[in-house]
DNA sequence: ACTATAGTCAAGTACATGCTTGACCATTTG
DNA sequence: CAAATGGTCAAGCATGTACTTGACTATAGT
């Protein structure tokens, strides 16, 4: 359940890099394999196969195996909850903001009275 | 013009860290001190700012000292332009989808006739 | 002035990433 | 069947990341 959290350091790793995200650019233009996403990118196939597996593994991309050809495509789910989480972010901080005229004060908030308080908040 | 790629790289990696995206969590709720920031989390000071800066120089947070404190706020700008990267390229599938009678053929799309071809195409 | 607070800097370390090469296997295709 | 094609596996290596510690600086509070 809470490795939810693992799954969106996966999510944002897998697009963290120009080669993978260049992937998913041609992936949204319909499914393709592998050596079809490798040959824009100077790179061995072997290591465009890496990069497949780090989208696989993120659930960004799915990929299944017919014959000898690696066929991958986009799932479009895991891109719309990535999508969701950074919106999720905008809004709460959009929201914030109206609450209080747009702008005004940008004064840090104290996190209670004083001194040295440590609690362990929930992970996110 | 084109480290528009290095700030993607930048910002995704940024976001790939759940201690980071914790920092950004207690951010969407107002600005915060680095300390402040740091409370939560088991790590040392030291260790924070480091996140901070990380978070900073992906553009997704704003640093501003006054005396001997340092606040942190989100910029929202760079938050949306991320979310938008994803939605961009959602939309993009979702387009595709439909024009395609919305479950078909799912077959890879040759490139273009039939053997080896290598174009270049635009990094993205 | 004296002490605590808030943060900074510079090493140093352990582990993760991105890539390569080279051997290898499984399907097509001539 | 033989050769080409598409992909896989396992090292190995160079660099990058996520910390830590310890020394140090600049402000604030008493």
């Amino acid at each position: 359940m809470l490795d939810h959290l693992a799954v969106l350091d996966l999510r944002f790793r897998a697009l963290a890099d120009a080669g993978r995200r260049q992937m998913l650019d041609r992936l949204v233009d319909g499914p393709a394999t592998v050596s079809q996403l490798a040959a824009p990118l100077r790179m061995t196939l072997a290591a465009v196969v890496q990069h497949v597996q780090v989208l696989e593994s993120s659930g960004l991309v799915r990929t299944r195996k017919t014959g000898r050809v690696r066929t991958c495509s986009i799932d479009a789910d895991a891109l719309r909850a990535t999508e969701q989480w950074l919106a999720d972010r905008r809004t709460t901080w959009e929201r914030r903001l109206d609450r209080l005229g747009t702008v005004l004060d940008e004064q840090p908030r104290p996190t209670s009275t004083t001194r040295h308080d440590r609690e362990q908040g929930p992970l996110t």
